[in-house]
DNA sequence: AAAAAATAAATTGTGTACAATCTAATTATA
DNA sequence: TATAATTAGATTGTACACAATTTATTTTTT
């Protein structure tokens, strides 16, 4: 018997597409951020700050799905740009607390219009939306 | 009045999920992937090629939304590994012809089960996936 | 309390991604 | 037909992403 080969074609696959979809995303995102030059990752980094204010480089992490390997350095990015401070945790010096600044604040401000303007650039009725948004959170287990 | 910072939250991102989700899907592939030493990028460049077993390195970068700065260095790599050869074509200088080798279609045989196993891993139902994958091209414009 | 285990970040190394530039070859145009 | 414009890949530089290791600190065990 010979193998399943129409499976291993790339339009039949599902991850290629979401693959696929997130970079183009990304990609639409850019001339937004570029306005604030901020990069995707660095965005969704103050995203997280911007709501809690502050919290561990480990809590982030969590909620972005990455890696100290990764963090690190896209957080002494932001550091050095002044959207945020790193201090060691005096309870526990292991832990690097990430405190948003006052800058990093203002920078909200002209944050606030880009998911209204990236809303234009995907063209999803709301209901598909909602259901992607369900689809993607099932597989992501949440 | 206060610009509409709920929609800078991850949780009411659309984008966000997509880009965890994207990333979550190729974790899954890589146990697979481990066991034929390919990344997934590598996967997805020998997908193509099973399928047409020769062509340029510009189809293969508009089937696979990758430039020539992505794709130059892994079919490099590919070519080290003996799936495929890299040779200028006689008509055009300027093209590189990019042509499946023996070894390359061996591989095909070990790859031809890694589907159905990601298939276990991703819970959706048919008409889920289905969906899913309507909604992400239709993202993609295609 | 001393040793072992666990934890949080940082570091190192490999592999993408992609913008921008460069080179060589081909095609179009004045 | 010289020259300009275009095209295909390669190269360079920046920024992730993540596995594996390292370091410093804290907690748990003996």
């Amino acid at each position: 018997m010979e193998p399943d080969y129409e499976c291993l074609k790339l339009e039949n696959q599902l991850c290629f597409p979401l693959y696929a979809c997130a970079k183009e995303i990304v990609r639409r995102y850019k001339p937004f951020l570029d306005q604030l030059d901020l990069t995707y990752t660095q965005y969704i980094a103050m995203m997280v700050l911007w709501e809690h204010k502050k919290l561990h480089v480990k809590e982030m992490g969590e909620l972005l799905y990455l890696d100290s390997g990764t963090l690190t350095p896209v957080l002494k990015k932001l550091e050095g740009k002044g959207y945020l401070t790193r201090d060691r945790d005096k309870k526990d010096e292991r832990v690097l607390n990430v405190t948003i600044t006052k800058e990093g604040e203002l920078l909200r401000e002209k944050a606030a219009g880009i998911p209204a303007q990236m809303a234009g650039c995907v063209k999803l009725d709301p209901e598909e939306a909602a259901e992607l948004y369900r689809l993607l959170h099932k597989i992501l287990g949440a």
